[in-house]
RNA sequence: GGGUUUGUAGCUCAGCUGGUUAGAGCACCGUGUUGAUAACGCGGGGGUCGUAGGUUCGAGUCCUACCAGACCCA
C-alpha cells in the first residue's frame, strides 16, 4: 500500500471565499466598521499628516439616490481613501442641501398649502432631515468613509449664520445691489412663481397687431433705399398681451433677417420679409406693392412714435426675434418679459413697471390707472383703434402660463430684486468677472477641457440674481429704508447680530425678529426684507460655512469633484461667492464626471424603462462590483451600465477575487517576522516578481491614483494578475510552493515575495474594493481591527538599479521564449502527443544572450517552463524539441522522471520527491 | 439654434507629439488540468478605428462636413 502523497503537498486552505457574496456579507462588514469607529481612529493615525481636502457638494435632500449619486459618492470615496493611502490626513465631510422649492412643494403635497409660515419652515426642516437619513443610509450602504454622525447640513444653525455672513461679506465689498428684474407673478397669490409653480395652459388672448410710426421718413426712405421720404410709415408688432403696451419701451428686429416696407391702404408697413405674405394676407391687403428692402441692422436705432404715450421708442436688435409668429418685430417691454429685460439692459432701456403687486396698474399710469390688467386688454386695443395704431386684431387660442395652485393666468412682471453682480467694480476696484476668470485660470480640471466650459459660462452669464421671494430658505437679513429702499447704514454690524441670534435658533430667528430690538428707534423707518437667498447660494457658500469652520478641515479645498451640471451650478456658484468674499476660488482642482446612460447610450429615464438603481445593484451583486463598475469606467465622458456591463464588471472582480484567493492561502503558514528571507538572498524569480509588483504600484499609486485615472489603474491591476501572476509566476510558482518543505528556504523565498505581492496588492484595490479589500486584509493581518485604511502603500525592498535592470531584462527574455515554447506545446497538445505540458520533455539549443539566460538556470529551468525536462545546448539558432517523455509520472510532484522508483521505501515517487519527504529537502537556486 | 463633450473588437478600456501586419482584460470557440476546480493554464477566431470627403509619401492619430449620443443653455 503506497503513501498517500496528496497529504505531504502543501495545500493549504483560507478562509478567504472563492465567492465573495457581497450582497449578503457587506452589511454586516458596514455594521462592524461603524461599530469600531473606524473613521475616527482613522483620524487620529492620520493626525499631523499633510492634509488632502475633499470638499463633498451637497446632494439635494430630497429623493433616494440614483445611480448618478452613487457614482459621485464613489468617485469621491476612491479619492478620499487613496490620498489616506498615499500619506495624507484626507477627512470627509459629507453635507446635504437642504432648503429650497422643490422641498417646500413636497411639504405642501404633504400637508397642504394653506399653512402658516413658521409652521411650515418647521415641516420643512422635519421632511430634509427624513430625506438626509435616507439618503445617508444608502451613502453608507456604498462603503463609503465619512463623517456620518456629523455631516454639514445646509439648514444647521450654524451654517445658516455663516451663509447670511457670506452675504454679508459680498455686500461688505461692494457687490450686491438691488435691480428690478421681471418675474412669474401671480396676482392671486400676491406674490412671484417658481418655474416649478407654473402650468403651462390652453387660454384665449387677443391678438393684435400695432403700428408704431416712425418719426424720421428720410431717414426710413434711406435706410430701404428710397428716392423720396415716406410719409406714415410703420413697424408692426404682433403681440397677444395688449396690456403690456402700456411699457412698451422699443420694438426689436433681428440683425440677419431681412425687412420690407410695403405700401397698404394703411400707409406704409415694415414687416419682415419671410413673414409679410402670411401678414398681409391676414390684414386682406394681399397684393401691395413692396417698396425697399433693408436687413435688420440697418433698422437699429430708428426712432418710432408710442402707439398711444407721447413717447419715442428705438428699434433695437435682439436674438430672441425669430420667424415663428407674427410680423418679425418684437413689442419690447423690458418690465415684462424676461427676453425684453435683458434687450432693456443691453440697450438701456428704462424697466419702469407700470403694474402692481395686485395686478392693478398704479395711479401714475395715463388712461389705464386703477385698471386690472385684463380690464385693460380691450381698453388698450380701444385707445389704439382711437389713435389710429391697431393695424388688426383677432383672438388667438395658445398655450399661456397659470398659476399651479390658482390655475389662473399669471403674468410677467418686474419686481425689485438683489444682485451679485458680475461686472459692477467692488470696493477693491475691480469686478467679480474680472476675479472668476483669474479664478478659473488658476484652477486645475480634470479632465482639461472643463476649463473652457467653466470660462465660456463665466464669460456670459448675467447678473446673479440672489434673491427669491419664498419661505423655505436663508433670509437676505438686511433692513431696507422704508422711504428711499437703501439698506441700513451700518449694515454689516446689525448683519452680524442677526446671523449671531441665527446661530441659536435658526432662520426663524430672523422671521420672527422684533426690528426694534435691533434699531430701537429707528425701527418705524426700516423694514426688514422679507426675501430668501437662491439656494444656490446656500451650496455657493458652504466653502465658507464648512471648510473655515470645521477645524478638521482647510480652506481653500483641493478639491471639488461634481457631475458635469455642476459648471453651472456649484462649480461657479462656489466661484463666484469664493471670489466675491475672499477673491479666488474656493478649490485648487476640480474633477467632472458625466451623467450615467444606458448600454446603447441613452440617458435613463422611467418611461424607457431604463433606470438602473443603486440599491439593486448592492442587493444583487454588492457595492464593491458597483464600485469596481465606477473606477473602471472613464468618467470623463458618459458612464455607461446595463446588465451585460455589470457582468463583465463581475468577471474582472472574480478574477482579482481568486487571485487574493491564491495568494492568501499561500500565506496562510507564513510569518513575515519569522519567515521572511532577505530580499537580496530571494531566488531570482521572486526577486524579479517583486519588481514587477513594486512596478505596479509606481504605476498605479504614484500616477494613475494622483491623476484620479481609476479605469486605467483597474485595466493595470487586472492585466496584473492575469498576465503576472496567472499566467506566469503563480503558475510557475505552484511547484515550489508544493512541493519542496514546508520551511525550506526555496518555498520561503517564494512566501516573502507574495507578502510582498499581497500587501502591496491589497492596498493598491483597497480605494476601489473597499469591502473586498478589508475582508482579504482582516485574514492576511489574522485581525479583525485590522483595515488597509490605517496603513500606507506598500514598502517594498530594492536591489542596486543596475542589477535590477539586468534581471528584468533577463526575464523579460526568459517570458518571450517561454511563450514561443507554449505555443509548441500547444502543438503537441493539438497532435495528441502530450496533455499536461509536464509530459513533455524539452532540447533546447539557444545562442547568445537567451542562451546565457537559460543555461543560468540550471535544472530550474525545467521549473519555469512547467516541463518535465528542460536541456539546453548552445546552437547557432534557436530551436526547440519537444518529446513527449518516456517516463513514470511521479505521484507527488507529477513530473515525469528517469528517478521515479529510486529509492526503494518510496517506489512512486521522484528522487527530489523522495527528498522532500523523507530527506533533507532538494535545493533550488534561481526558481 | 448656441457652448462643452463622446463615438477603436460582443463589453470595458490602451493606442504620446501622424510612420512597420491596431493592443489588453473579460466574453466567445477549441483544449489541457482536476493540488486556485462554479477556479486555473495553453491556443485561436473577432475590428471598413461613427460616416463621407480632404491634407500628406503615409492618418485611428491633422482639417472640413455629416450622423448618432451626453451635459448645460436658448
Amino acid at each position: 500500500m503506497s503513501t498517500d502523497y496528496r497529504k505531504t503537498v502543501n495545500l493549504l486552505d483560507t478562509p478567504f471565499p472563492m465567492r465573495g457574496d457581497l450582497a449578503k456579507r457587506e452589511p454586516a462588514w458596514v455594521k462592524r466598521w461603524q461599530e469600531q469607529k473606524r473613521y475616527d481612529k482613522l483620524r487620529r493615525l492620520a493626525a499631523g499628516r499633510p492634509k488632502f481636502i475633499l470638499h463633498d457638494g451637497p446632494p439635494y435632500a430630497n429623493g433616494d439616490i440614483h445611480i448618478g449619486h452613487a457614482v459621485n459618492k464613489v468617485l469621491k470615496d476612491i479619492i478620499v481613501r487613496s490620498k489616506t493611502l498615499a500619506g495624507f490626513d484626507a477627512p470627509y465631510v459629507p453635507g446635504w442641501d437642504c432648503h429650497g422649492l422643490p422641498i417646500e412643494l413636497m411639504v405642501e403635497k404633504l400637508h397642504g398649502k394653506d399653512i402658516p409660515a413658521a409652521k411650515f419652515r418647521e415641516l420643512c426642516r422635519e421632511y430634509a432631515s427624513e430625506q438626509v437619513a435616507r439618503q445617508k443610509k444608502d451613502f453608507i450602504r456604498l462603503g463609503v468613509l465619512g463623517d456620518w454622525d456629523s455631516p454639514y447640513l445646509t439648514m444647521d444653525f450654524k451654517t445658516e449664520a455663516d451663509i447670511v455672513r457670506t452675504l454679508g461679506k459680498i455686500h461688505e465689498n461692494g457687490f450686491l445691489f438691488k435691480g428690478e428684474k421681471p418675474v412669474h407673478w401671480c396676482i392671486e397669490c400676491g406674490s412671484a412663481l417658481a418655474e416649478a409653480e407654473v402650468e403651462y395652459e390652453d387660454k384665449v388672448s387677443p391678438a393684435i397687431d400695432v403700428g408704431f410710426k416712425v418719426k424720421d421718413g428720410a431717414k426710413l426712405a434711406e435706410i430701404f433705399g428710397l428716392a423720396a421720404p415716406v410719409a406714415d410709415a410703420c413697424a408692426v408688432i404682433w403681440t397677444t398681451t395688449p396690456w403690456t403696451l402700456p411699457a412698451n419701451r422699443a420694438v426689436a428686429v433681428n440683425r440677419e433677417l431681412v425687412y420690407q416696407l410695403i405700401d397698404t391702404p394703411k400707409g406704409a408697413l415694415i414687416l419682415a420679409k419671410e413673414l409679410a405674405e402670411a401678414t398681409l394676407k391676414r390684414y386682406g391687403f394681399e397684393g401691395a406693392t413692396v417698396l425697399g428692402e433693408a436687413r435688420g441692422e440697418a433698422l437699429e436705432h430708428l426712432e418710432l412714435a408710442h402707439p398711444f404715450y407721447e413717447r419715442s421708442v428705438p428699434v433695437i436688435l435682439g436674438e430672441h426675434v425669430t420667424l415663428d409668429a407674427g410680423t418679425g418685430l418684437v413689442h419690447t417691454a423690458p418690465a415684462h418679459g424676461l427676453e425684453d429685460f435683458q434687450a432693456g439692459q443691453l440697450y438701456r432701456l428704462p424697466i419702469e413697471n407700470p403694474v402692481g403687486d395686485d395686478g392693478r396698474y398704479k395711479s401714475s399710469t395715463p388712461l389705464f390707472a386703477g385698471l386690472s390688467v385684463w380690464e385693460a386688454n380691450p381698453k388698450v386695443i380701444e385707445t389704439l383703434a382711437e389713435h389710429g395704431t391697431l393695424v388688426h386684431q383677432a383672438r388667438l387660442e395658445h398655450s399661456y402660463p397659470h398659476c399651479w395652485r390658482h390655475k389662473t393666468p399669471i403674468i410677467f412682471r418686474a419686481t425689485a430684486q438683489w444682485f451679485i453682480g458680475m461686472d459692477k467694480a467692488g470696493h477693491a476696484g475691480d469686478s467679480l468677472r474680472a476675479r472668476a476668470e483669474t479664478a478659473v485660470d488658476t484652477t486645475e480640471f480634470f479632465p482639461a477641457w472643463g476649463r473652457a466650459r467653466l470660462e465660456a459660462m463665466i464669460k456670459n452669464r448675467p447678473d446673479w440674481c440672489v434673491s427669491r421671494q419664498r419661505s423655505w430658505g436663508v433670509p437676505m437679513t438686511f433692513f431696507v429704508h422704508k422711504e428711499s429702499g437703501e439698506l441700513h447704514p451700518r449694515s454689516a454690524e446689525l448683519l452680524e447680530e442677526v446671523a449671531l441670534r441665527v446661530e441659536q435658533r435658526g432662520i426663524e430667528a430672523w422671521f420672527s425678529l422684533d426690528a426694534a430690538e435691533l434699531l430701537g428707534d429707528e425701527a418705524a423707518e426700516y423694514k426688514k426684507l422679507s426675501d430668501t437667498l437662491d439656494v444656490w447660494f446656500d451650496s455657493g457658500s458652504t466653502h465658507f460655512a464648512v471648510l473655515k469652520q470645521r477645524p478638521e478641515l482647510a480652506w481653500p479645498a483641493d478639491l471639488y469633484l461634481e457631475g458635469s451640471d455642476q459648471h453651472r451650478g456649484w462649480f461657479q456658484s462656489s466661484l463666484l461667492t469664493g471670489c466675491a468674499t475672499i477673491g479666488r476660488a474656493p478649490y485648487k482642482q476640480l474633477l467632472t464626471h458625466g451623467f450615467v446612460v444606458d448600454g446603447e447610450g441613452r440617458k435613463m429615464s422611467k418611461s424607457k424603462g431604463n433606470v438602473v438603481a443603486p440599491q439593486k445593484v448592492n442587493d444583487s451583486l454588492g457595492a464593491d462590483i458597483l464600485r469596481l463598475w465606477v473606477a473602471s469606467t472613464d468618467y470623463s465622458g458618459e458612464l455607461a451600465i446595463s446588465d451585460e456591463i455589470l457582468k463583465r464588471v463581475t468577471e474582472s472582480y472574480r478574477r482579482l477575487r481568486n487571485t487574493l484567493r491564491f495568494l492568501l492561502a499561500n500565506l496562510s503558514d507564513f510569518d513575515p517576522l519569522e519567515h521572511s528571507v532577505p530580499f537580496a538572498d530571494l531566488m531570482q524569480l521572486d526577486q524579479y516578481a517583486v519588481i514587477e509588483a513594486r512596478a505596479l504600484q509606481e504605476r498605479v499609486a504614484g500616477e494613475l491614483y494622483s491623476r484620479y485615472a481609476f479605469h486605467h489603474a483597474v485595466q493595470d491591476i487586472v492585466g496584473y494578475c492575469s498576465e503576472e501572476l496567472g499566467a506566469f509566476y503563480l503558475d510557475v510558482l505552484k511547484d515550489r510552493l508544493y512541493t519542496t518543505q514546508a520551511d525550506s528556504r526555496a518555498r520561503r523565498s517564494a512566501q516573502t515575495a507574495l507578502y510582498h505581492i499581497t500587501r502591496s496588492l491589497l492596498l493598491l484595490i483597497a480605494p476601489i474594493l473597499c469591502f473586498t479589500a478589508d475582508e482579504a486584509w482582516e485574514v492576511f493581518t489574522g485581525s479583525d481591527e485590522e483595515s488597509t485604511l490605517f496603513h500606507t502603500w506598500h514598502e517594498f525592498p530594492q536591489l542596486p538599479e543596475a542589477v535590477e535592470a539586468e534581471l528584468i531584462a533577463k526575464w523579460q527574455s526568459i517570458r518571450a521564449f517561454r511563450a514561443e515554447v507554449n505555443k509548441l506545446l500547444e502543438a503537441e497538445r493539438a497532435a495528441d502527443k502530450i496533455g499536461s505540458s509536464l509530459q513533455a520533455e524539452l532540447d533546447i539549443e539557444a545562442d547568445g544572450d537567451l542562451y546565457d539566460n537559460l543555461a543560468s538556470l540550471d535544472g530550474d529551468l525545467k521549473y519555469v517552463l512547467i516541463v518535465s525536462r528542460a536541456d539546453v545546448k548552445q546552437g547557432a539558432q534557436t530551436r526547440v524539441s519537444v518529446t513527449p517523455s518516456a517516463h513514470a509520472k511521479c505521484e507527488r510532484c507529477w513530473h515525469y522522471r528517469a528517478d521515479v522508483g529510486s529509492r526503494a521505501d518510496h517506489p512512486t515517487i521522484c528522487g527530489r520527491c523522495a527528498d522532500n519527504v523523507a530527506g533533507r529537502g532538494e535545493v533550488r537556486r534561481h526558481a
